[in-house]
DNA sequence: ACTTGGCACTCGACTGACCGGAGTGCCAGG
DNA sequence: CCTGGCACTCCGGTCAGTCGAGTGCCAAGT
């Protein structure tokens, strides 16, 4: 159905017109690349590329472009994720090395990233629920207010005040802050629960009330609320490609500005190691629908710790972004594991 | 020079500009607002304001638009801050109403301010050199690591990691923690090392070195390097103004990515209590130069927290705007006195 | 001295006609 | 199955012409 020619094909015209952004024809397509067939058997081919749906034209004596469909098949079959120039490399290196703690680094990297691809970059902080504790705080404010601080092997530090039905005296507290900080020294957030469950049977009978009644608060705020955080860079770059989207530019800045759309679009990553790829219309995001999202996992076994990536228009350099996406989430993983 | 018949024209000229973006010829303008001169005595009136810099036209034949110094009269002498409507009232307070944390308040504010005046919103976290201190906690994380936590009265959390160059004991850092928390507990951050001053005296000899070493870092990064921060929304409303600026958008959103140069704009205000107007040309921000920016301070004595604002293309409703940044100023800085 | 109506002039915006070129689809022949 | 040829489509640019909004200026009126 689509032999090795036809596809030949859809790679040219795909890697013409996100260099050029126009429509390619027929003719300039036989010239430039050497395929080595008459513009003729390049029209028939197109031909048949346009009826399975991979390509179209604006109007009838228009050049072809690419339909979603069609960089998708480009992405999946016809490119392979470009390796990175020494320059890029260097960049990335000199970019990151300055970093002092653990915003430092995600400013930087989203930063570096909207650079190194020329689009709007996502950061997402490490993951809470899946990081894991390197240290937990609990600090007496009030008889009935405490400050819990937790950092994270990340270096990320979260603090939280929680309000009690109940008072404490300081001895309470410093049996709290042992309990839970041999517990949970050195577990994911995620098994919290489990370090904890013995606790209230361990305990001395005359704090368990209150006891569980904390653990609960604790619970709750650490683990079923966690608090996720984004970083966001180089919506400038949007404006490069204001011929891309001509009046949809509004709707991808607003999309942009939603927490939770930006946590859907890195979240969506069933497999975090590898570099994800959503194309037009497969955003399942209102106002995303004209851009592509380039994602992936970084962190200890590839996403362990959150996710980032790249939104641009359809017509980007699928190849070479997926490569600095790639690069940069190694990188951080790197560098946030070995701190 | 300037007689009242001129500057009501001139007034007439920005406001009819400023909701139709059309330039205002002198027929329309005689219409429509009741001057009760003819178009030709308009037109003297015009080509006199013109002499003076205050109108210009885009080209021989076309109607009249202000100029920055236009608008910079019309902020200055023509135009009485609108007060709000009561559908706005009554958007602020359900809009702010239910904020649990600081931290929410901000957001909130920042997306109310956006979606009230339809511009660009900034909002600027409350200083944390002009707060005060709630509660100053410290960490004992490892015998030459100390965790500080600060909670500031506005409900700001502030964190530092300090290495120090000395080991401590747990009895040392005690000593630290009641030494500090006596002494700042309710002071401004900004008189913190008047505070600490007799510090080193007061201590027992042992621990006057390691403790001199500790206030320095204290001290320098909680006084001298103060991390300020800043909340943004509403950059989609730039898209709405596509036509003031043809191919400014660019650097507009770059400008607005950048920590500095809000900080700037929100840092340059005198007078913090009164609403601050800075149109076109007199923004020294590369970038901002086709914007004009509404600033005002919010917080007890009117801006004793941070500043607050918006940033919209020079045609822009000053009136109205002014008015929206100047209440949502008070009801943000009740809100945190409250707190 | 200021206002006003009149008038000539300018210049952008819009229109319709025209043309060239790029590109297509199709067909018949190799 | 590829290829060259050919007729056709349609976009984009150019050019001339018209329209209308708006101006500047002047002379007359109050």
């Amino acid at each position: 159905m689509l032999d090795d020619r036809k596809l030949e094909v859809l790679r040219a015209i795909v890697e013409d017109f996100v260099s050029t952004t126009e429509p390619v024809g027929s003719k300039s397509l036989a010239e430039r690349h050497g395929l080595g067939v008459s513009p003729a058997t390049v029209r028939n081919d197109m031909a048949a590329l346009e009826d399975e749906g991979y390509i179209t034209h604006p109007h009838t004596s228009a050049g072809r472009i690419p339909t979603d469909k069609g960089y998708r098949l480009f992405v999946d079959q016809l490119s392979t994720v470009k390796p990175l120039s020494p320059a890029e490399r260097r960049a990335i290196q000199s970019f990151l090395e300055g970093a002092v703690d653990l915003d430092d680094v995600v400013r930087r990297s989203v930063r570096l990233l909207a650079q190194l691809t020329r689009q709007v970059a996502v950061v997402q902080y490490p993951s809470l629920s899946r990081s894991s504790v390197r240290h937990l705080e609990i600090v007496h404010l009030a008889p009935n207010r405490l400050l819990l601080v937790l950092i994270t092997d990340t270096g990320r530090v979260e603090q939280r005040v929680l309000e009690l039905p109940t008072t404490l005296s300081d001895d309470d507290v410093a049996l709290l802050r042992q309990a839970f900080g041999s517990r949970l020294h050195g577990a994911r957030l995620v098994d919290a629960p489990a370090a904890l469950s013995d606790l209230p049977d361990a305990a001395p009978m005359a704090i368990r009330p209150v006891l569980t009644s904390v653990m609960s608060v604790v619970l709750e705020t650490l683990v079923d609320q966690p608090e996720e955080r984004i970083a966001l860079a180089g919506t400038a770059n949007l404006t490069r490609h204001v011929l891309d989207f001509p009046q949809t530019l509004r709707p991808v800045l607003e999309a942009l500005e939603e927490q939770v759309v930006l946590l859907k679009l890195l979240g969506e990553v069933n497999d975090p190691t590898t570099v994800h790829v959503k194309i037009g219309e497969e955003n399942n995001v209102e106002g995303l629908r004209s851009t592509s999202v380039v994602t992936v996992g970084y962190g200890p076994d590839g996403g362990a710790y959150g996710g980032l990536g790249v939104v641009g228009p359809t017509r980007m350099d699928y190849a070479g972004n997926m490569g600095q996406v790639r690069a940069v989430a190694r990188y951080v993983g790197e560098l946030l594991a070995g701190a």
